[in-house]
RNA sequence: GCCCCCGUAGCUCAGUGGAUAGAGCAUCCCCCUCCUAAGGGGAGGGUCACACGUUCGAUUCGUGUCGGGGGCACCA
């Protein structure tokens, strides 16, 4: 059957804005203007100012160099009848305050549970396409407490975009071609020698992490002493590590690749794959999962650095020194040249990343998102300049830099070395304070800010702790629901005009608030905006809870509430859901 | 030295070119005969680090100073 088409919903703030443009095109028409007409309208702080306020008289007012005040009162006096508006006055400097009759805001119950999962999407993307890059760490062990805000950011961030109307895809770039692989592999074989007998001193700067004895023992279990090699051919011609720990390490991994040969690449390989297992399911246990890994190696082996750095050349952009071959990032802002190609001839990881960005580019991204650590900004310069000196346009790159996470216990400092492998990873944080709550407090910051992570308020199952503030009120509202036992769909029909009380209007307003929430944070690529405002909506429904009995003998009554609190249970499964933390229906 | 982030209530943090700057915690007072008190209401608490500038208007923008954190590799 065909679908009667919905009355198209426009929510009371777009509609106001039309009408103040209408007003405003024949204010500017009396006074031949042909100013740009754009409204914007805030919500006050103080309701004593109206459910919105509009400071385009005060704008114009300056340009027009006419009395603000004047102006506001011309364009209330040209404001189409609606019945949308209660009232509208003018305040202070030539604010225009608007007041609302409960109407424009008791339909909005009704539109939450119809949109069902869709209330709040919105089309600020306009479907571009946007690829987000997350996470990355090297798998070259556990991942720590650092590597899961990035993981929640992205991940939530990742949600809010694909809400907001952008065609979304996350990857994870995969480290797996560098020095660190390598020192990863040798560490591991080098336990793996002990396991076969060999007594050879186990370097201080390699992996000392007991993951890399388990994957020794791994390898013993399956192959024994197949990649056995005696320590005077392992330890030939190496320094000793007290002179050059670094060259130390290179002469053994060189070693190590001489003496196993094709070998090298099976324990090499061994590594990679347990390591970035192991981060895969930490990960998907946390809720953050991705369309693509992109691996390091297939840069260099399919030779799109070779082209990249040929394409770079091409723009003139590449010099010779020293037996090097660098980039001349000065020339694009940076602080310095970056070498490209080492006086060894290997690439260096910017050359890798070149590569990589160019590659992202190709792929038809409208938009490019890197979320990295605090610590790398000092990268962004030289990235942009060398898409830049590629030819591309750097401005559809955009880095979000996502800062340190520090624990506290006992209000104390946690600590957090990483020397040793005596950091604390991501999963233990995770056994300890649970999914939802290291979700929700990882993006409870704004990004850019240093985080405090309380690990015993997160562990907290009290008023203090906001995850539970937020899943208690969505618990209760499922209580009542359950109580009452009726079908959501029925609630539909319910006369939402009965919702007169201060506490209903005022989460009525909240709920139509969700849309330009989702739209701000995506904009400002901000997920913390949506954790606020569900402590926000929880509050009101917690307040109203507390103020008045849904079900009540009045039928009607009771349906409009429970339509209410239904739209409002809706609200916070979504909003939760954006920030992959879980609905409870029973606390 | 240069670059980036931050400085807002006792603590942890939101916020904004606008009208009396907010929340949670902590402190004090109050509210369950009732759908979950993991809740609610109220009180106190501020030179928005400091100075100067732009503006009709600055906590917000700019410059400088002072504090805290981080980054400045032929590592990744």
């Amino acid at each position: 059957m065909p679908a009667s088409p919905a009355p198209a919903y426009l929510d009371p703030q777009s509609r106001l804005i039309a009408l103040l443009e209408q007003a405003l095109r024949q204010v500017a028409a009396e006074v031949a203007t042909n100013l740009p007409l754009q409204v914007e309208l805030e919500r006050p702080k103080q309701a004593s100012h109206g459910d919105f306020a509009c400071n385009v008289a005060m704008q114009l007012g300056k340009a027009m160099k006419r009395n603000p005040r004047e102006l506001a009162q011309a364009v209330i006096a040209a404001l189409p009848a609606s019945d949308l508006l209660e009232k509208a006055e003018i305040a202070g400097p030539g604010f225009i305050n608007l007041f609302l009759k409960p109407a424009a805001w008791q339909g909005v119950a009704a539109e939450v549970l119809a949109q069902a999962d869709a209330y709040g999407s919105g089309n600020l993307g306009r479907g571009a396409k946007v690829q987000i890059e997350f996470v990355s760490a090297n798998p070259t062990g556990p991942l720590h407490v650092g590597h899961g805000r990035g993981a929640a950011f992205g991940a939530s961030l990742s949600n809010v975009l694909k809400m907001a109307g952008y065609e979304v895809q996350r990857e994870y770039y995969v480290n797996d071609a560098g020095r660190q692989m390598d020192i990863l592999a040798l560490s591991t074989w080098l336990r793996y020698l002990a396991l076969c007998g060999e007594v050879v001193p186990f370097p201080g700067n390699a992996y000392q992490g007991d993951y890399v004895s388990t994957m020794a023992d791994g390898i013993y279990a399956l192959h024994q002493d197949r990649y056995q090699r005696p320590t005077a051919a392992v330890m030939k011609g190496v320094a000793a590590a007290e002179e050059d720990a670094e060259a130390h390490l290179d002469a053994l991994i060189a070693n190590a690749k001489s003496l196993l040969g094709p070998d090298y690449a099976y324990i090499h390989g061994y590594a990679l794959e347990e390591q970035l297992g192991d981060c895969r399911n930490d990960l998907t246990e946390f809720g953050v999962t991705f369309d693509t890994w992109f691996s390091e190696k297939t840069l260099h082996e399919s030779g799109l650095i070779d082209r990249a750095v040929e394409q770079m050349k091409k723009h003139g952009h590449l010099y010779q020194q020293d037996g090097a071959l660098w980039f001349r990032s000065t020339a694009f802002g940076d602080e310095k040249d970056r070498v490209v190609r080492r006086e060894n001839g290997s690439y260096t990881y910017f050359a890798a990343d070149i590569a990589y960005h160019i590659n992202k580019f190709e792929r038809g991204f409208d938009r490019v998102l890197d979320v990295w650590g605090a610590d790398h900004h000092g990268y962004i310069p030289r990235v942009k300049g060398a898409l830049t000196a590629a030819g591309l346009d750097a401005d559809r790159l955009t880095v979000a830099l996502v800062q340190f996470a520090v624990l506290y216990r006992n209000g104390q400092k946690a600590s957090m070395s990483t020397r040793s492998g005596q950091y604390v990873t991501l999963r233990e944080l995770r056994n300890e304070v649970g999914n939802d709550a290291a979700r929700f407090f990882y993006v409870l910051r704004k990004s850019e800010q240093h985080l405090d992570f309380d690990l015993d308020l997160a562990k907290s199952q009290s008023n203090d702790n906001p995850v539970y503030y937020i899943q208690y009120a969505h618990a209760r509202i499922c209580s009542v629901l359950n109580s009452w036992g009726g079908l959501e769909r029925d609630l539909l029909d319910a006369d939402s005009g009965l919702l007169q009380e201060p506490r209903e209007l005022a989460l009525l307003k909240r709920l139509a608030e969700f849309p330009e929430t989702i739209n701000t944070a995506a904009r400002e690529l901000s997920p913390h905006v949506i954790a606020y405002y569900l402590k926000e909506l929880a509050a009101d429904l917690h307040g109203l809870y507390v103020a008045c009995q849904f079900l009540v003998a009045d039928e009607a009554l009771k349906q409009a509430r429970l339509l209410l609190i239904a739209a409002t249970r809706q609200v916070l499964n979504s909003g939760l859901a954006l920030l992959g933390v879980s609905a409870p229906e029973k606390m």
